[in-house]
RNA sequence: UGGGGGAUCGUCUAAGGGUAGGACGACGGGCUCUGGACCCGUUAGUGGGGGUUCGAAUCCUCCUCCCCCAGCCA
């Protein structure tokens, strides 16, 4: 597919994220002895182009550090689940051209699960609960407020099993009782206020049959799937957040337990999922939708699930490539459907033969043409840019179909196409002028009288080129086809945004049924052919519907196409404020540049007058010490930094001190007692002070001995870390880094003054941080003016 | 109002104290028997204030805005 197939070889499959990161560090700990991810559907619904991306991260990691990939129903859910969807995702996944290393079903794990629950409640850790659901929701709660223990929680060990028991054994009622963990009811995560586990559903499984009656939820059977399968890797969405405090307590209370390894456990890691604009992801409206009758059904080619792409004739290579380029991040995001379409071309550009077809025709009748003749005329399938081979004969007649559009009577400004009197190039034919327009008594023009210029096959005419080239058919030649033009589903960018109410803002131009014209040869080649009708955009065969007797065809995307685009701008109201430019009229009331009023620093919101009496006081006496005002206002809002803070500074250097103890030392001495005392730090200090090393010294030490423990002047004095401040041991560095990099020096000199950064970098890197940067600074500013 | 996340060109995404880069789009040009493709160029960004540092998207701090959580759905 590609040009340059040397250079691909290797590439990765996923490009580099925060989760290749987590892989690449867990890997040089030999954490797991193999990366095993799962990609896990809930058989509800049909795949779409937003878990193609959740596909391509787990399949694609596996992949690419020789790991596994499970293919997991995640089917605990036997109200909504059904074979159907299992089947469907199954082929999608495959289709998408990833094959998993193990078929799995969560139901499958039902009676180990079962299992961890007895063991969760023998070790006290699970209760049934008899509340309603309603009463269960009251007791939780609410964001703000804590939640109060169920008056069932203290049952005993013996009767919570008893009860259990016969909720297997189908002794209750739907909603009678349910399983809960045991964890706290206050927690500020509401996800922690004892988390139903089990529910009793009398129902009939599509994978189990009549085997259960109670069935577990997600989050308690997902984080014990995962570790049963030896997951290393657990990536979901972003929503699942809070429940990892789930998946972690209860792979901490069940690790070691059950035949559950100790160790390794998988941890779970959140993503967040990919908007596309113009379509909608959400499972439960696209149901609705096919349901509804606005689509006709889960692959409908308008339809941006995976069975709807592959109808329109989207190729797996491109909506790979599609998930590639928009990456992996934790960031909400909206992406445009430009992305897609660049990414469908770009593939097809290189896959698709080329033919003419005329969607709208307009008959063109070639009076100097002799009646009866039909050339066959060599076309190639290629342009000369696609390095491909392959041509076909296209007929060429007295009569033929141009496209309606490729015709104005009154042509605007840039027009270059077909007008009265004016000449085009027929694609792989002859150059023609119009001579006559016909009209019907309503004013229609019905056909065009042209005369061809039988010397122009493959050259151009002695009075020089047409402007432009259009394509055609030949008429009695051409083959009828139904053409369906698909376009967005939705006029608005984010249609699940409104309340609910997406069918106000579905696209009535959504699929355009055309019938066209398409030149013979499409008999002659597989039925599955995507190709480029030229000029238009790419087309394939409809895959359930079209019959050799009757063709019909899906537009899968059209070309990209600049001139449209220039002629409706005009009409495009939108114009940013940037674009009004200063000719615009210059209205009296020009608002002046944005005076920022600058406030005493201290006067800042949420500053000083946050502070409690003693936290004033604090404030004012290290204020006294001449400590800066930001510094000291942190230490008196934080006892524990203020008390490292004063031990540290009883020998003086107070300003100094609180600096390293406020920006340095913050997070460390939050979680718990610094590894690096005060007496240690205020020696560190000393030395910064006195010039021995310079902040840069000071901080990479420090770093180290937060680590290690390790008294930060020993490091200094260990590897030798003083700073040069001498020039002359400077300056050779200087000059070598000049010399190596002239394009750079050549940047700087044309202006771009922010390559000395690289410079100085480098020789601070050179010299392992020793350098004293404002020597370095001074010479490189210096060589680099050319002196 | 509690907790958990997030914020970089119009969009998506890199840069993890040392030149803010790429992709898509837009704009301009070249080339062209596709107003396609390709090539060249331009445009345009670190949410805001303060601090640390020779140097901050990156570290500290305060603030703003957005998303998620009160299913016996996943």
């Amino acid at each position: 597919m590609s040009d340059r197939p040397s250079s691909t070889t290797r590439e990765r499959r996923v490009s580099p994220n925060f989760i290749t990161e987590v892989i690449d560090e867990d890997l040089r700990q030999r954490r797991y002895p193999k990366i095993v991810t799962r990609f896990p559907p809930e058989p509800n619904g049909y795949l779409h182009i937003g878990h193609a991306s959740s596909i391509c991260l787990n399949f694609g990691l596996a992949l690419d550090y020789g790991g596994e990939c499970n293919l997991r129903f995640d089917d605990t859910n036997p109200e909504t689940e059904s074979i159907e969807y299992v089947e469907n995702i199954k082929r999608d996944v495959q289709w998408l051209g990833f094959q998993w290393a193990r078929e799995l079903y969560a139901s499958d794990y039902f009676e180990k699960l079962h299992e961890f629950a007895v063991q969760l409640i023998k070790d006290g850790k699970a209760y049934v609960d008899s509340l309603s659901d309603e009463e269960i929701s009251a007791y939780r709660g609410t964001v703000t407020e804590p939640g109060r223990p169920s008056p069932y929680r203290d049952r005993s060990v013996e009767e919570n099993l008893d009860l259990f028991t016969r909720m297997r054994n189908g002794e209750f009622p739907n909603g009678a009782h349910v399983l809960r963990a045991k964890i706290d009811l206050a927690n500020r995560n509401m996800k922690l206020r004892d988390p139903v586990l089990y529910r009793i559903v009398h129902a009939s499984h599509y994978h189990t049959g009549d085997a259960w009656c109670i069935y577990p939820l997600y989050d308690f059977a997902h984080p014990l799937s995962d570790a049963l399968e030896g997951i290393s890797h657990s990536i979901c969405t972003l929503e699942f957040e809070n429940n990892r405090a789930i998946y972690d307590w209860l792979l901490e209370n069940l690790r070691g337990k059950c035949g559950l390894p100790h160790s390794p456990r998988p941890y779970q890691y959140e993503f967040a999922r990919r908007n596309l604009d113009y379509t909608m992801m959400s499972k439960r409206k696209l149901i609705r939708l096919v349901e509804g009758g606005f689509v006709k059904g889960w692959d409908d080619p308008r339809m941006h699930t995976i069975s709807g792409l592959r109808r329109r004739g989207v190729t797996p290579e491109a909506i790979r490539e599609f998930a590639k380029r928009i990456g992996v991040a934790k960031a909400e995001n909206r992406v445009d459907l430009a992305t897609l379409e660049a990414a469908i071309r770009d593939d097809l550009n290189y896959r698709a033969p080329r033919v003419l077809a005329v969607l709208k025709p307009l008959k063109v009748g070639l009076t100097n043409y002799p009646e009866g003749k039909v050339e066959h005329l060599e076309a190639p399938s290629w342009p000369y840019d696609v390095p491909r081979q392959g041509s076909r004969t296209v007929p060429f007649s007295r009569d033929l179909y141009i496209e309606r559009d490729d015709f104005i009577e009154q042509p605007p400004k840039g027009f270059h196409r077909l007008t009265p009197g004016g000449r085009v190039r027929l694609r792989h034919g002859y150059v023609i002028r119009c001579d006559e327009v016909v009209k019907n008594s309503a004013g229609e023009i019905v056909e065009l009288r042209c005369t061809y210029d039988a010397d122009t096959l493959g050259k151009n005419p002695a009075d020089g080129p047409p402007k432009g080239t259009i394509h055609w058919v030949s008429l009695p030649h051409a083959v009828p086809a139904e053409v369906r033009l698909y376009d967005r589903l939705f006029s608005v960018p984010d249609p699940e945004a409104g309340a609910g109410g997406f069918t106000d803002c579905l696209n009535p131009k959504s699929l355009i049924i055309v019938e066209g014209h398409v030149e013979p040869s499409v008999l002659q080649n597989p039925r599955d052919t995507r190709y480029q009708f030229e000029r238009l955009g790419y087309f394939w065969q409809d895959p359930a519907d079209s019959r050799p007797d009757r063709l019909i065809f899906n537009r899968i995307v059209t070309l990209r196409d600049s001139w449209t685009k220039a002629t409706e701008k005009p009409t495009a109201v939108a114009r940013t404020p940037a674009q009004a430019g200063p000719s615009a009229e210059s209205t009296p009331t020009v608002a002046p540049p944005r005076t920022v009023e600058t406030k005493p620093v201290g006067a800042q919101p949420g500053a000083q007058a946050d502070l409690t009496l003693k936290q004033q006081a604090t404030y004012t006496r290290l204020r006294a010490l001449s400590i800066g005002e930001a510094d000291a206002m942190v230490l008196a809002r934080e006892p524990r930094l203020e008390a490292y803070f004063e031990e540290a500074a009883r020998g003086g250097n107070a300003a100094a001190i609180a600096r390293w103890v406020v920006n340095e030392l913050g997070p460390a001495i939050r979680t718990g007692p610094a590894k690096v005392a005060p007496a240690r730090l205020a020696a560190l200090v000393g030395l910064l002070q006195d010039g021995a090393i310079n902040s840069r010294i000071a901080k990479d030490v420090l770093t180290e001995a937060l680590e290690t423990g390790a008294h930060p002047v020993e490091i200094v004095e260990r590897k030798g870390l003083r700073q040069v401040s001498d020039a002359g041991a400077i300056e050779p560095i200087v000059e070598r880094l000049i010399a190596e990099n002239p394009d750079k020096v050549r940047a700087y000199r044309s202006g771009k003054t922010a390559v000395a950064a690289f410079f100085v970098g480098q020789v601070m890197r050179d010299t392992q941080g020793r350098a004293n940067p404002q020597v370095v600074q001074n010479l490189v500013t210096r060589k680099l003016a050319g002196s």
